[in-house]
DNA sequence: GTCTATAGAAGGATAGAC
DNA sequence: GTCTATCCTTCTATAGAC
C-alpha cells in the first residue's frame, strides 16, 4: 500500500496553496490560453516541477481552479431567508445586492473565463451554472411562490417570474456593457435606477392590487 | 509612389478571401488562443507566408475577423419598420425572431469569443456592443416611444423598457444555459413560452388599458 | 503574390539530484 | 516534495527563391 499511481498530497500544503492562489488570480484575470505554467510557477514562488507534482497538467489545474471559483456565493440569497412584510422593499434590497454582485470585477471575470472555455471544458459550464444562477433562480422562485401563497403576488410560474426579474437586472445598458469591459464603470445611481425600474415593472405585472 | 510601407492588397483577392473565411470559422469556433496561424493557413489552403503577406500579425488578423463578424445584423430589426396595429402580436413576433437569433450557434459563439478577448482587445467589446445590442435597444426604444405616442403604451423611459423586454428574453433558464453550452438545446416550445411570458409581463406593466 | 524552408522564442512537461 | 536544468513540441514570424 501507500504506492498509488495517482497523486496524493496534503491539501493544506503551503506550496499547494500558493499555487492555487496564484493560478486563481492569473486564470481568472487572463483566461486559459494567456497564462503559461511558467507564469503560474513564478507567481506562486515555486518551481514548475513542484507545480506538476500537485497538478497533472495545465488542463487539470485550470479546471480545478475555475470550478472552485464557481462556488462563490451570492450574499443576496440570505435576504430571502428574512421575514418579509414590504414586498417592494425586499425586492429592491435583493435586486441591489444581486446587481452589485454581478457587476463586481471578480464575478464578471469568472463569467468571461467560463464562457470562453465552456466548449473545451464542459464541466465548467455546468459547475458555473449549477452553483450560481441555477441555485439563485430556484431559491428566488421558491420565495416568490411563498409570497404568492401569502396573497401578495399572482405568479403563474414562480421560476419564470424569477428569471424575468433577474433578466431585467442584467440589462443591456448596464450589465452587458460591463461584461464587455466598456467604460465607464456603472455608477451607483445607474444601478439603483435599473433596480427600481425592474421592481416597478415586476410589481405592476405580478402584484395583487 | 506605389511604394507604401503599409500592406495594400486587392481586397477581392481569392487567397485573401480564403484566409478570411477560414480564419472566421476557426476563431469564432475556438477562440484566439486555440487557433494557430498554421491551422488558419492549412484551412485556407495557402502558405503561412501568404497569410502574413495579407495580415501583419495574428492579433490583427483576429481583430479584423472578429470585428467584421460583429456586424451581423439582426433580422428582427426589420419588423420594427412595419406598421403596427396589434401590439401583442408585434412584440411576440419581434421577441421570437430576436430570441431565435440570440440562441443560434454563430451569434452565441461570437459572443463567447468577444467576451473572452475583450480585455486584451477592447476594440472588440466596442465593436460588438455598438453594432449589435446598442443598435437594437436604441431602435427598439424608439419604436416603443412611437407606440407610446400613439397612446398604446405608457413608458416613462423607452430605452429602459426596451432593456427590460430584451432582458426577459435572455432568461437564465434558456439563454444563459445556451451561452454556457449546456444541453439540451432549447426547444421551440421553450422559446415560445419565454417570449409569451415576456410579452405578457411587459404589457401588464406598460400597456394602456 | 506565393511558395518552401527555417529561424528564434516560448510553452508544456520531465529527469535526476537532494 | 522540491529544486535545477533540460527535452521536445509548437508557435509566430520571416528569408529567399520563383
Amino acid at each position: 500500500m501507500s504506492h498509488h499511481p495517482e497523486i496524493r498530497h496534503d491539501p493544506d500544503s503551503p506550496k499547494r496553496q500558493a499555487v492555487i492562489a496564484a493560478a486563481g488570480e492569473l486564470f481568472i484575470a487572463q483566461g486559459y490560453g494567456a497564462v503559461s505554467m511558467d507564469a503560474v510557477a513564478r507567481a506562486a514562488g515555486v518551481s514548475k516541477a513542484t507545480l506538476y507534482a500537485h497538478f497533472a497538467s495545465k488542463d487539470r489545474l485550470f479546471a480545478t481552479i475555475i470550478k472552485e471559483a464557481c462556488r462563490q456565493k451570492v450574499a443576496a440569497i440570505d435576504l430571502l431567508a428574512e421575514p418579509c412584510d414590504d414586498l417592494a422593499a425586499a425586492l429592491t434590497a435583493l435586486g441591489q445586492q444581486m446587481l452589485r454582485f454581478l457587476l463586481d470585477a471578480k464575478p464578471l471575470a469568472i463569467q468571461r473565463v467560463v464562457m470562453a472555455e465552456c466548449v473545451r471544458f464542459p464541466e465548467l459550464g455546468r459547475a458555473f451554472y449549477e452553483n450560481g444562477p441555477e441555485v439563485f433562480r430556484r431559491t428566488f422562485g421558491a420565495w416568490l411562490a411563498v409570497q404568492a401563497g401569502a396573497g401578495r403576488l399572482a405568479v403563474p410560474d414562480p421560476v419564470i417570474a424569477a428569471d424575468q426579474f433577474l433578466g431585467m437586472l442584467r440589462a443591456t445598458g448596464i450589465f452587458l456593457r460591463a461584461s464587455l469591459g466598456l467604460p465607464p464603470a456603472p455608477a451607483d445611481a445607474d444601478i439603483d435606477a435599473t433596480v427600481a425600474a425592474a421592481v416597478r415593472t415586476f410589481l405592476r405585472a405580478y402584484a395583487v392590487e
